[in-house]
DNA sequence: TGTCGACCGAAAAACGTTTTCAGTCCAATA
DNA sequence: TATTGGACTGAAAACGTTTTTCGGTCGACA
């Protein structure tokens, strides 16, 4: 790893326990300078803006988000599981960071009309959406699923995701499904095998 | 009906009028008498306050909202074109509703966390669930469904729920699934017989 | 019972002043 | 040439005051 990259990188850890601790705005380059061992000017050398470094920051969040979730997904062999750990594995994480950036929750929510968290979360979107659909062409190649259209496979993973989505909001914001660990099972097998 | 209940109606859907046009706090209570013909003063021999004004208002716009949605599901025969109908309906209303209170949102978002618009809300999302869960319980009776507990039922309905919510938001916030009328069919069946 | 004009006070808007802070510049150093 | 920090700037936020707005009350009148 290059000096630069190093200088980064701690830069960018330091500023997220800040932000976390403080959010966005109580946190000024001067105190990410001094936690990073800094003057401030010499931040602007490494990045282009204070809004630059919130953005690596939620982008390394996002990153290690997903890559845990899809690490514990991969893991598993069966596809049920592998569902069944992608919903409550998201959910249980979700919870964990809403509670560590509940200060920053307002914050963020303003900032995110903004461009290019915008951006950030689309992308992040469609890595979601790549992972279902991993999963569905997986169980079409053991013939578990029956055939479909390729074009339904991305559609049927976007509004999956959206879904789980929804269920995730009414968990965080609602505090509903308590017991959801329970009744994943279920969820999952409705997904697959369906009602009828 | 009584005169009584005739004024209050008429204020109602004069004060409805002005919200959809100002939002909450650009409508005076003067506004409002105004346009309902009254002194300022007299609304408070109707109302307490401007607050049960508003929940008033939003109230009756849920009923409007649900019973129409209700109404059009009841009108169909077949389980399949129940849902289908539901989630079609639902979206469209809220994209037309949607429109009609962009100016209120913001608004709305800020008084939504105080107590009576959430409790509103948890009595719109019980009649929603009632809704599904009566039609699973149909698909139960004409064997449609295969069995399952009572206690399940409830469940299902509530994630079905949180579910199409989730797919709503993304075509409210973020203007996904353009062409969702062709696809309902597929989302349905794979609600009623999985993906297997 | 129903309606209103006059009034109150709390909260919001408006406004001017002060402070904070992201971002720049430049000289120093290595 | 790459890296750093101290001094500086201007725009925006914070703050303190004054003014205005507006939800809500009261008492009189029909």
């Amino acid at each position: 790893m290059e000096k630069e990259e190093i200088i980064v990188r701690e830069t960018i850890e330091s500023a997220k326990k800040l932000f976390q601790q403080f959010g966005l705005h109580k946190t000024t380059m001067e105190d990410i300078a001094k936690s990073a061992g800094k003057g401030k000017s010499t931040l602007y050398y490494y990045f282009k803006s204070k809004d630059e470094i919130f953005d690596k920051v939620i982008e390394d969040e996002m990153d290690d988000f997903f890559n845990s979730v899809k690490a514990a997904v991969d893991k598993e062999e069966q596809i049920s599981d592998k569902l069944k750990t992608y919903i409550l594995l998201k959910v249980k994480k979700l919870k964990q960071k809403a509670n560590l950036y509940r200060l920053t929750l307002d914050t963020y929510n303003n900032v995110s009309l903004n461009g290019h968290i915008k951006k950030l979360r689309d992308e992040y979107d469609h890595e979601e959406i790549k992972l279902i659909s991993s999963i569905i062409r997986q169980g079409l190649k053991e013939a578990i699923f029956k055939p479909m259209e390729d074009e339904d496979i991305e559609l049927i993973s976007e509004i999956a995701v959206s879904s789980i989505r929804g269920i995730e909001m009414e968990i965080l914001t609602r505090n509903k499904f308590k017991t959801l660990e329970d009744k994943v099972e279920l969820l999952v097998s409705i997904f697959l095998k369906g009602l009828s």
